[in-house]
DNA sequence: AATGAATGAGCGTTCATTCAT
DNA sequence: GATGAATGAACGCTCATTCAT
């Protein structure tokens, strides 16, 4: 049942979602305690189970908001462009600024897919997200743009390499998140293109 | 200290590292316990302790033991080939052969790259493992065959593509390795060599 | 990290310490367990960790409110006295009864003083103690009512006095305090006076 | 039943016992596993129960032996003194001495007597180890040396004073054996003969 | 005499969750 | 809305002891 909450409420929702994102990505979901979050932020054991049902479920919360913030991010990048491999080519720049922004979820991505427990929510979300961009894909093949081939494999390809140069370079050597997207763009557009 | 094992010393030990690697990758490292895996194979809980010091060093020492053998199984793949076009090729046909028949240590990497405990162990590994295919950019393009570039980069692309193909096609369709394995490289070489 | 406690919870705790150092004397403190505490009053063993951050520090805890309350109990005692050599009797005799009436306690600084790991609490408590009988000592020496010597050694020669005839003749004999307290002044008066 | 042990056997359990002895009075009898005092002398785990029938039954050995040797130490000491107040010096500084050499059996000592489970059998050893001072102290009354007084409790006292000074000033301050003696045994001695 | 392997109860501690106030 | 207190199963790990070889 949602609850109705008063300012002040929505605000100690915030904050604990917030840190126990970061602790969790920081952490691990597993090391992290429920005593931990709560005393990070100050408050009795019983305020967060005032806001959530259970650790679990907090967790699926935040891996929902943030698939959904990142297709809603995606989709106004590309808003108004015409051209599909316009849109691709923004939709790359724009995960990979996401990836830079929300370094934590980026982890915590990672960690779901790789338990039982939250994987096939992660695997519906991703899948989403990159039929959207094989969408791009098989648009750019009806426009004769690029070769025709299978859209869901290269829009995963694509996925593939945004999101692990973001990892590798952004996150853990710290480069510049718009040098190495201008290097995944012209990676991926290589690899659709083709010898075209 | 090292501890000198009898032959079913040594059995006892592989049958403890094979049943925890599996548990390890279907149920996730925290939420699977000590117990449950010297339960698995009838044993009491002292048996685990006499073959490890702890569930955590187990763990890295599945993780290490894996790391190497993807790596021995890439150079024997490449061994004796000439054209640095083709070393690449192979190996990524080779670290995608092995993503097909280890799913269960795929998984591990994924989580333990997630998990600042086990982060750094898998990036040292990673790089030693992207060092060699970089070796190959490299002398491909002093060779003349790809545009220049930053090898480093090129081949974390290629991992990048390689093993999110894997997990989603592979492990998760259920797809043929070599259908996908096809794909991989022809996204990768045309990802490399460009307008070539 | 201070807890604040209501007043049950202090009573709670009090309990919890009573409880635990009672064992702890009658039964050793490694082999006295958590669960046999807890269970002794009949709380959930969450409770002991509720309070205390480990079985060690409640008792490091025991020992050290110990040791102050020995201390307090012999200023009180020798408040008011002028002459150095009745200072001194007060205050074997005052660590006399002190001993009669705990017991347990005595037999905890037995314990923690023949274990490494809480010696040097221990020494540092009895160092203190120690250091006002010498104090006193070297008043009646400069008094010119014993003859000169080493204050400390003295001091700690009297607590050898003192404590083990605490045990042997009140504790495992069951003899009456004031009764092996004047034959321990005794001693101890003409061991420092000398031929005085 | 005694094991008839060949020449190698009695030395594996020297060796055992004085390893063993070592480990308990530096780590505790408690923290001190069996696992590590045959790690610590290289052998299996069996060896230790070929030669113990348990750790208790080792460490009781442990103390009545130390027991044995320090009575028969002061026996040797003592033998042709004939004046009883000769006898009692002598006796305190070969206890003394014997501290000051044994400095782990000590230690041992301590905390067997802080034990239930132990401090029966050291109670008895002290007892009679006291009584042979004791009958010194008798003899001394009764020669007209000393004035009339409990010589049991003398004797204690005494032995409380001697052992204090020990551990506190060989043992815990290292200084030199002798010179803490000297004055134990002008202390013991004042506290005996009294203002004669 | 000695080994390496195994046992399994028990240890100190943690933690998601509940609840009275 | 929020607190401090409590629960108790489960955790990783230890250890005295036993046993087949």
């Amino acid at each position: 049942m949602e609850r109705r909450l008063t300012e002040r409420g929505e605000q100690r929702r915030t904050q604990l979602v917030e840190f126990a994102t970061r602790r969790f990505a920081e952490n691990g979901y597993h090391p992290t305690s429920v005593a931990e979050i709560v005393e990070g932020i100050g408050v009795g054991k019983g305020v967060f189970y005032w806001y959530f049902p259970s650790k679990e479920q907090l967790f699926r919360e935040i891996l929902r908001d943030a698939q959904r913030d990142l297709r809603k991010r995606q989709q106004q990048a590309i808003e108004g462009l015409d051209l599909p491999i316009d849109r691709i080519e923004q939709g790359i720049r724009e995960s990979m600024r996401w990836s830079a922004e929300n370094r934590h979820l980026f982890v915590l991505f990672q960690f779901a897919t790789s338990e039982e427990r939250f994987a096939p929510a992660m695997r519906k979300g991703e899948e989403v997200a990159v039929a959207d961009a094989a969408r791009h894909v098989k648009d750019a093949m009806a426009d004769g743009e690029i070769p025709d081939g299978d859209p869901m494999l290269q829009a995963h390809a694509m996925l593939g390499v945004a999101s692990h140069l973001a990892r590798v370079f952004i996150h853990e050597q710290g480069r510049s998140g718009d040098e190495i997207a201008d290097a995944a763009v012209e990676f991926c557009l290589r690899g659709i293109l083709g010898g075209a």
